[in-house]
DNA sequence: AAAATACTTGACTGATTAGTCTACATAAGC
DNA sequence: GCTTATGTAGACTAATCAGTCAAGTATTTT
């Protein structure tokens, strides 16, 4: 087999860097083409549309991420300080990002998604699945946390999908304001979905 | 004077359907003018681009609902119930939507918000400046709920803030996955975040 | 070294884009 | 009924769009 290339990576990578910064109309092929440092011919060698490119930059994304999600969703960790963790972990990664590019990018997964979802069949299914493996991680926390007796969830898949709902409206919000106080007082907002009990608090 | 004309209501509301059913960027000017009974002339005669043409039809949107929101929100009407009746309406709402065009459309102030803020900073300010009015109907039913003791909610202009975040999470996840289900049970989750108090509850 | 596979190049197409411009129509004030 | 302001008509431009294609290059297997 002959020469192999790091191009398709190229491509996806750029494609998500300036699909989450500006937007998936936005971003045109000849851009994520230049930015990748690729022509045109090679784009349509790997990808036979931008749809389908797109739908491949969301699952590489979401591939180059499973394992720090793995580890922040450990089970070794507590139930509820994993969720402490993963809203931290994506407040500094936006904080990071916005050093570069000067905006609070929120999530692409919700944002490429709301823009095409009434248009791209293909891109929307990638969202949905890669949102519900998401969704898992929070599932089992939850289910988790209310075995310990830290909260009464008694349908940990519901109550995981509007505490998702709810950390994608914020992170949505952070975006349009371009703001990051909602994030970084998300912590407590997700104790009051998640119903944690305050009974054996130490407050007076 | 010469005479009047409605182009200016028929272009706005054409834009504010079409970018709401699919987005900003696959809105063309040109399907706008046909939606609305318009040549281009006419188009650039009213707005000198399409980007001043989605602020004006986010602040014509605004300004249907306005009358309908004061009375969700009425002060005559129990904070709690307030929320309610409103979260009803807009399920109602996107019902009504749904028949007409075959998906649930979620909010068009955070589908739009969310797609142009980093390149069009006017209609971010347009979506920006609504968006807080909105949440004024939040806050001030916050804090009737918590001078009545329902809630605990020292800081009502936070909690409107979160509320507002979580229920457009929720409203653009079912956009996302065409399902109305989490609008239906949101209720219970602003219930939560609203730290309602469960205390006089006649349950069992 | 030949052949086959894997990838690159970049000019090209035809459709669509936002926006411009000039000529024209309509209605109210005089 | 003439003028004037308000609005309409639609052809036009120049840029950009996604996508095509035929010719070429590099690398590995045989």
């Amino acid at each position: 087999m002959p020469r192999v290339s790091d191009m398709k990576k190229r491509l996806t990578d750029a494609a998500l860097d300036l699909m989450w910064e500006n937007s998936y109309g936005t971003t045109s092929v000849d851009a994520i083409c230049e930015r990748a440092g690729a022509k045109k011919g090679s784009f349509y060698y790997f990808f036979k549309s931008k749809s389908e490119l797109t739908a491949a930059a969301l699952e590489a994304e979401w591939n180059k991420n499973k394992a720090n999600m793995d580890a922040l969703f450990s089970p070794t960790v507590p139930p509820l300080e994993r969720f402490d963790r993963y809203f931290d972990y994506v407040h500094d990664r936006l904080v990071e990002l916005q050093k570069a590019c000067g905006s609070i990018l929120g999530c692409p997964l919700l944002s490429i998604g709301s823009e095409v979802s009434t248009q791209d069949q293909g891109v929307r299914d990638t969202v949905d699945r890669i949102w519900d493996r998401k969704i898992k991680y929070f599932e089992s926390a939850i289910r988790d946390a209310h075995a310990q007796g830290l909260i009464k969830a008694p349908d940990p898949e519901a109550k995981a999908r509007a505490l998702f709902a709810c950390y994608h409206g914020t992170l949505a919000q952070a975006r349009i304001q371009n703001d990051l106080e909602l994030i970084r007082d998300f912590k407590l907002v997700a104790r009051d979905v998640l119903g944690v009990e305050y009974v054996h608090a130490a407050s007076s």
